[in-house]
DNA sequence: GATCAAATCCAGTTTTTCTGAATTTAATAA
DNA sequence: TTATTAAATTCAGAAAAACTGGATTTGATC
């Protein structure tokens, strides 16, 4: 299926004719009656009432027609996008919408206290965008987890490694692992971070087919969903410390069990360093068992 | 552009390398690589850099990647429609990072319940977006805020009106509202969303400057940080519903008390309509005190 | 029934996509 | 640093798809 057939679509509901649409497009009116015909084939679908003069769009042919629409707006918006254009006093941080979210009040309180001066400004968004903004200077530093191929002019130090769990409402028990994941509904965790990415690899790794009954893009909710029944799921280890935490059965995940590490992403060379450090260390900290001290020179890739 | 393309991009994405994905798409390595260039030469854009082997995605790449997802998911929803598929299929929702968020896993296990072949797709993104793409087609509904000026097209229904509150540490007793504000450490709820603007805007009209000592953007953060003494904010009724709002002083916000609205928008036409509604119903129902009854023709200005 | 414009059919031409072999290139091991 | 290997790219020809243009058919109107 291919976008110039989908305007000549949108041209022939425009403008009433096949005729006028070929006009528009600028093809002949044989090449848009073959591209109608075409679409018809691959759709397996009738478009068009060709017993009338102009041909009638079918109720079929109206929600192809709108599927054209939403296509070639989706591609408008991106090439818009992709042309497009961005974007500073205070501390400037961001972070990855991860439990490790959930320290960080904490943790600029502490800030606070030890830099009365001192003005968070706190910015949740994609690691992408994150690691992108350091690097161009929007952020001094953001809260990301492990990743592939930071620029060198970046350094990314882990404040936690925590492990990852195997979750299940209390009522269906301790099972095998993979037996759960097997056979029981699954909530995926559908989101385009590591952290989905490690427990889909690890998910195919152990040679497990899960049964997806949804996909959300938050933890938190994933978290609550199974509390509630609707399924199981994996969630990292400080997604269940707070109270919505308490009446769920956790196994570990993978074999060996899997963690992943979050840490502070900054430019190598900034004035912010020192309170970047302190930042690392009072989430280190926070993180108790699992929490990460920061190494002199730690390491990028 | 053509959906072939787009298959093997994302197959690429998933396999990691152009040779793997051309084992799942049936085509040569060759054909890929050409399939690639073509696509960038026609995008004017790199969506891949070849600098390492496998190639990496570039920022850009992964726009062109998640349109492509996009394109394919509606493709096939149109496909499943025009094979009478209904009420099963994928749920494309979408939440702004509201205190509403609470709410959506319990909707989500009823909705189930309801619908058991119903698979949700829950998506959290800023109410901009999220408008955009229901508009687009790419999400069926989105739980946002009121709002001005939403697309003619698209139907905006609120399911709670809920007052905000001026929140402070306990052990700061309780004041006059307005001598909080002006004498005190004020946490700044600072992001693009009606939420913050209805806040400074009524901080204006009362007349009242502030001391910003921070400037957080998520909700929960700002509850917690005021809970830790940080300082005192503003934030709508349903934030301090769960444990963390327990030991917070709260007082009006505002004369008369502000309120603000959260609802689902969806498009005026769409098969989705009768779940939608019964999302609504729930959602509303979960609000308690504050839930408001979908109106049979919501003005959606 | 006659007229007309639009849609379709048909066959040849042009363009695009693909294959397969040769070449280049990044990654890794020795 | 060199050798090896697998993956990506280039190249040229083959195959498939898309298009043109003329002939024919068909629905609408008078």
């Amino acid at each position: 299926m291919d976008t110039r057939q989908l305007k000549t679509l949108l041209a022939i509901r425009s403008h009433g004719t096949f005729a006028q649409a070929a006009d528009v497009v600028g093809l002949t009116p044989s090449a848009v009656s073959q591209q109608v015909h075409a679409l018809e084939d691959e759709l397996r679908v009738t478009i068009f009432d060709r017993s009338t003069r102009p041909p009638q769009a079918t109720p079929e042919g109206l929600q192809v027609i709108e599927m054209a629409e939403d296509i070639l707006r989706r591609e408008e918006d991106t090439r818009a996008s992709l042309r497009g254009d961005q974007i500073a006093g205070t501390l400037m941080l961001g972070s990855v919408r991860s439990s490790a979210l959930n320290l960080l009040p904490s943790a600029l309180v502490e800030l606070r206290h030890r830099y009365p001066g001192l003005k968070p400004s706190l910015r949740i968004s994609l690691s992408s965008t994150l690691i992108a903004d350091v690097a161009a200077g929007r952020l001094d530093a953001a809260i990301v987890a492990e990743h592939v191929g930071f620029p060198s002019a970046l350094r990314w130090s882990p404040f936690v490694r925590e492990p990852l769990w195997l979750i299940a409402p209390r009522e269906m028990g301790a099972q095998d692992p993979i037996e759960l994941l097997n056979t029981r509904p699954y909530i995926r965790f559908h989101s385009n971070v590591p952290l989905a990415n490690l427990i889909d690899t690890e998910i195919s790794r152990l040679g497990v087919v899960t049964n997806d009954v949804a996909e959300i893009d938050t933890i938190g909710s994933i978290v609550t969903c199974v509390r509630q029944g609707l399924g199981i799921s994996v969630v990292p280890h400080a997604a269940l410390q707070d109270p919505e935490g308490k009446d769920i059965t956790r196994l570990p995940f993978g074999n060996p069990q899997v963690t992943r590490q979050i840490g502070i992403v900054e430019r190598t060379v900034s004035p912010r360093g020192e309170i970047i450090a302190r930042l690392h260390g009072v989430l280190s900290e926070l993180c108790g068992t699992y929490g990460l001290a920061r190494t002199a020179v730690a390491d990028s890739a």
